[in-house]
DNA sequence: CATTCGTATTTTGTATTCAAAATTCACTGG
DNA sequence: CCAGTGAATTTTGAATACAAAATACGAATG
């Protein structure tokens, strides 16, 4: 009966539409830290009813990209630098984790793929190519997630990626930083294809870490003089 | 103008209300594992409407407590072995990153509040009180958790506790495990007695997969002859 | 008798409507 | 001219109504 390797046939809610259409909205800075969501307007912009809308704020809610405050209404979760300094030693302890337990699962040719992604984005590197470096180091890190084989994880750690990648499009990366940042990226590599667990997860959260001096830096640098300083994309 | 210490008067929405609430049920096993979750049944029960219903369900579903299927209804997420193996080593992760935190910055107030109730917890130990004692260590670790002073890892944590906690009730405690358990916390408090962040964390991940071994066992021992072995609460 | 097809019923997804709270803004009094 | 009050408007919270999909059920056919 069955002809062809299972068509998956993506039957999608408009709740669920809405919530990931405005995910992305706000992880790219397309609706700014602080700024009043209006259901109506919201409703418009996006041809739907409120109902589907207010389940989709419910769930952005949950996940902390949105405030959701008693009949007051919505509003895009602001990025203080506080939060961000809460974040990272959390996704620190979770990348070391997926770091470690990817160690002791991954196969001969995942390794393979992640090294050819690995290269990929060294020639992004060198071709100056921010958007494709970007991109492929995403996969990577993603690449090591799945290999960890914990979906729980990856949920989480997507999680609150998202609500970290926010503050990445103004980390104004140096050519020196970004030069490091390759760097570090070839010694987790090479961690990973000798199975090194312990090693592995500490390049990761050090790789963190600097990640996070490189935003702290630019937060400080032009913190806004408000009383809590908040990251305008 | 103002008189008294600020009236925090409470102001609640019934999907918020009913969020909490489902959430309880799930979490202390009133509604089983893979339980269907009609809206109707749910709507009668609770007099409600379906709106609210609906809006609760969709936050539950972000925090893995519900499974909801397009067009096919909401219903409570099953318990697998599997689930808890995925989530202890984060959980593992987390306890350790809040146990580092909270040693660089508890206050000794803080510390010998953890005191008293640790030593109040022993004493429900001595007298077979269960729950007392239940009810006493879910207040120490929360204790940790806000003298680490970071909301997100709270938030997390408990999320993924609520998933997990589902567990404890069958995980039925022998008097040698629940003995060792004990003497694990005396190391515990200890340790933020002496601030030792490392050692810290390291306890806690401990006593952690300890408790993960006991849950295992009592799994294994009596595990349903299904394809995926779920706890039956 | 089993299977399959089609119809009826139930249940979910979305839109609309009604109610209550908050915001706006004009007006009054100082 | 400004602060404060109070109605008008807007916006959110919840209920109801309607549409579409899934399930249940039964009849017809082999």
């Amino acid at each position: 009966m069955s002809i062809k390797p299972a068509a998956p046939i993506e039957r999608r809610t408009l709740h669920d539409e809405l919530a990931e259409r405005l995910r992305d909205l706000i992880i790219e800075g397309h609706l700014a830290p602080g700024e009043k969501l209006s259901e109506k307007d919201l409703c418009e912009q996006f041809g739907v009813s409120r109902t589907p809308l207010r389940e989709a704020l419910k769930v952005l809610s949950t996940e902390g990209l949105v405030l959701l405050t008693p009949h007051r209404g919505a509003a895009v979760s602001k990025l203080t630098l506080a939060d961000l300094e809460e974040a990272f030693p959390i996704m620190g302890a979770l990348e070391a984790v997926s770091g470690e337990l990817a160690c002791a699962r991954i196969t001969d040719r995942e390794v393979s793929h992640l090294r050819a992604l690995h290269d990929a984005m060294v020639t992004r590197h060198q071709n100056g190519d921010l958007a494709g470096y970007f991109e492929l180091n995403q996969r990577i890190h993603q690449g090591i997630l799945d290999a960890a084989g914990n979906p729980t994880l990856s949920h989480m750690q997507r999680a609150l990626a998202g609500r970290v990648r926010r503050a990445r499009y103004m980390a104004n990366m140096t050519a020196e930083r970004w030069a490091k940042a390759v760097a570090e990226h070839e010694d987790i590599i090479r961690a990973i294809e000798a199975r090194q667990a312990e090693r592995l997860g500490l390049l990761l959260k050090t790789h963190l870490a600097n990640k996070l001096n490189t935003v702290r830096e630019a937060l400080t640098g032009e913190a806004v003089g408000d009383n809590s300083t908040y990251v305008n994309l």
